[in-house]
RNA sequence: GGUGCCUUAGCUCAGUUGGUAGAGCAAUGGACUGAAAAUCCAUGUGUCCCUGGUUCGAUUCCUGGAGGCACCA
């Protein structure tokens, strides 16, 4: 095997982007995407797609490919980009894959369970009953069904349990018997690369990426969008708070000092998730592509003889 | 210049009838298998402005400073 798959991570705002076009010039390749926000054509300044001169440096894929009223989870995702890697890797020997969103990028790595396709009234139900009733009802009901998975999941995250349950149900077999199974074998081998930066200085660049949107029209953009705001799509850090300015519930300076604060929250769980993987080699967001890339290339020729 | 009030966590403030202190927000740590920029869990970080005095013990009471605010000149 000896496909290689460069993956870019970190937190956002610290230039993943670039060097995922440095790299993919380096290596005469190209990029997919990995964040799970960027897939949609009718999101633009809030989501920090690469601007059209970026985008024409170095072919990307899954950029801005659906639309936001479109049903789009990560199973399409792992599969689509599984499907886009198998075409790539028959004339790269490497591919770079960018992305901030890390359920998504392991779904690609690492592969997701093969879980069944449910009906989606399922979950509205059991929304409904969780409204109604409050999370406990659910608990007992997960306990009841699956009792393996509820020893293992967090039962105050309604997400996680209604998950859980509505696989169960739908499915008549408990969502933990899914889990454990082998998952898919990758044509590829995985180099982590992440971009980090004192955290002063990562809130220092969220907080002027968010002024820059705003001054880059992020208000029409937004504004356009209202008439999707309850879509999945939008319950995004920036629309979400935009919305409660048009709605006269904020005013524009608390939104936009929001947008910053909730933007330094998401960067910090998305560290969480990138730190867990121990295999990441860490790169200063300031390096030099000069002495990187020919360490990068070192990394590669390691990883093949592994 | 005079009088009054204020000074406690990153911010806004509460409090200790004298036994070194706690809320909100901010912040920090973590979890995560088709909602993931989502969702959820945990955590108090402190010369209590400085200086003397009284006291077994002062952030708290008293003296004197410093800074801030208000009013009067």
């Amino acid at each position: 095997m000896n496909k290689i798959l460069i993956s870019v991570v970190g937190p956002t705002a610290i230039g993943k982007t670039k060097l995922a076009i440095i790299l993919a010039q380096h290596y005469n390749t190209e990029i997919i995407s990995a964040d799970s926000r960027q897939f949609f054509k009718e999101m633009n300044i809030g989501t920090a797609v690469p601007s059209l001169e970026e985008l024409s440096q170095a072919k990307h894929h899954f950029i801005q490919h659906k639309s936001i009223t479109e049903e789009y989870t990560v199973g399409d995702f792992e599969r689509e980009a599984i499907q886009k890697l198998s075409e790539l890797f028959k004339v790269h020997d490497i591919v770079i894959m960018v992305g901030g969103s890390g359920l998504y990028v392991n779904a690609v790595t690492d592969g997701l369970n093969n879980f069944p396709t449910v009906d989606p009234s399922i979950r509205e139900d059991l929304n409904t009953e969780l409204a109604d009733k409050g999370i406990e009802v659910l608990q007992n009901k997960l306990k009841l069904l699956d009792p393996t998975y509820f020893e293992k999941v967090d039962i105050f995250n309604p997400q996680r349990v209604i998950r859980a349950l509505e696989v169960t149900i739908g499915s008549g077999t408990p969502y933990s018997s899914f889990l454990n199974k082998p998952k898919a074998e990758r044509e590829f081998k995985v180099l982590s690369v992440g971009l980090k930066a004192e955290r002063p200085l990562i809130y220092e660049r969220i907080n002027q990426r968010v002024d820059l949107m705003v001054k880059a029209g992020f208000l029409d953009e937004a504004k356009n969008l209202i008439e999707y705001k309850d879509y999945n799509a939008l319950q995004t850090v920036g629309y979400k708070e935009l919305f409660k300015y048009f709605n006269n519930e904020w005013t524009l300076e608390f939104a936009v000092s929001e947008i910053k604060k909730n933007t330094r929250r998401f960067a910090k769980r998305q560290l969480t998730w990138f730190l867990r993987n121990k295999d990441t080699i860490w790169v200063e967001y300031d390096y030099n592509p000069k002495t990187l890339l020919p360490e990068i290339d070192n990394d590669i020729v390691n990883l093949k003889h592994d």
